[in-house]
DNA sequence: AAATCCCGCCAAATT
DNA sequence: AATTTGGCGGGATTT
């Protein structure tokens, strides 16, 4: 009873085996942005999302949290936040870099209003109201802003969650009481990762040392505005992959929409427009404006009935399937030369969305009711 | 075996 | 008291 949503009813329908991965909270979070980061997006409710990624409250609460304290969402009352989009990211990073530098401080930008009855904790740091806000010192948020200061403020460019960890926990000279439980604390750091990775702030990749995995900071690259290329990672090969997904069917009473047969053809030709894209992937380098491209790479993006089926460009890696354990293969000979490596890879790639397209249709045919909602 | 990190229980916060 | 938030970590999945 207590096991996962595997679960193959009898419908024949032994469709996806269970696959962690296409439920991550980077594709989640991929798929929220497709679905907000649109024009006519301003404010966005919590389940609403909810309903329509498909997913539990609960992780709509990680999502939210993390771009917050990034600055692409706003806070505005209880079950609402307001989209202020990728603009507002070099605004808060600037303020995070300017933010205290021993230990770390409630730089609390424009978030949460007038708060309580506190703030002379300057200098004592201690006990006193450490208390009270203890909670809120370990949120998601914070140790999201946290994650990305050790970016920001360090000259270092590759770290490793571990060694985040220990950083954000350990820190503060050694005053005991610090419960080194970097392990605890490293999960939080996974999914921050995750979600950093779908939006492309960070970039997974191997110490050139030991293979440890480790994380690169990309920034906000392009953003316009202010010709000053600051650009301080020389990321040569800054290639795009793409991560599908399919979020996952809560069997719960999940409200699906749209009808049936239009989404298939708008799904299919999504694939196609996203292999065009693809094409031009190699004399790319394009680093300019990623929000604009993240904008219209979904511009109709829909669902199917059932899982709701998503399947958008967002050339914006992170998440990835097998696929791109390989893809870091071609790149390092791509680079080289040898582009046409490439083309291989969109091959494969579209073979793998026509799978799941078709483990998807033969799901859908297998249940019989489909009720359309409107 | 080690690295990831999903899932959801259940306790603070808010309403 | 009810509902909204969101720590937290067991243990399933991947690598």
């Amino acid at each position: 009873m207590a096991l996962p949503p595997s679960a193959s009813n009898e419908s024949g329908s032994a469709n996806f085996p269970y696959c962690r991965k296409q439920k991550s909270l980077g594709l989640l979070c991929t798929n929220f942005l497709s679905l907000y980061n649109q024009d006519n997006v301003e404010t966005i409710g919590l389940d609403d999302a909810a309903t329509r990624l498909g997913v539990e409250r609960r992780r709509i609460y990680d999502i939210v949290n993390v771009l917050e304290s990034i600055g692409v969402l706003a806070r505005k009352a209880k079950n609402r936040y307001s989209w202020k989009g990728f603009g507002g990211v070099p605004k808060t990073l600037q303020q995070l870099r300017v933010s205290d530098d021993d230990e770390d401080e409630k730089i609390s930008n424009p978030i949460t209003s007038q708060n309580d009855k506190l703030n002379p904790s300057s200098v004592t740091k201690s006990s006193t109201a450490s208390k009270t806000d203890n909670r809120k010192e370990k949120s998601l948020g914070l140790l999201t802003q946290n994650f990305v200061k050790l970016f920001l403020c360090s000259n270092v460019d590759l770290i490793s969650l571990e060694e985040a960890a220990k950083i954000l926990l350990g820190d503060a000279h050694d005053p005991s009481m610090m419960r080194n439980n970097s392990a605890a604390k490293v999960r939080r750091l996974y999914d921050i990762a995750n979600v950093l990775s779908s939006m492309n702030f960070i970039e997974k990749t191997h110490h050139p040392e030991t293979r440890k995995p480790a994380f690169r900071w990309l920034g906000t690259r392009g953003k316009s505005d202010n010709g000053s290329a600051n650009t301080s990672v020389l990321n040569e090969s800054k290639k795009r992959i793409f991560g599908t997904e399919i979020t996952n069917t809560s069997f719960k009473r999940t409200k699906v929409v749209s009808t049936i047969d239009e989404n298939s053809k708008q799904i299919t030709k999504t694939h196609l427009q996203m292999l065009v894209k693809c094409e031009d992937l190699e004399n790319e380098v394009d680093k300019s404006n990623f929000e604009q491209d993240l904008r219209h790479s979904s511009k109709n993006f829909q669902f199917g009935p059932f899982a709701p089926v998503t399947v958008h460009v967002s050339k914006f890696g992170a998440t990835q399937n097998s696929t791109v354990k390989q893809v870091h293969d071609w790149e390092s000979l791509a680079s080289t030369y040898r582009p046409q490596y490439y083309n291989q890879a969109l091959r494969d790639l579209f073979a793998h969305y026509v799978e799941a397209w078709k483990s998807w249709c033969s799901e859908v045919a297998g249940k019989n009711p489909i009720q359309l909602i409107s």
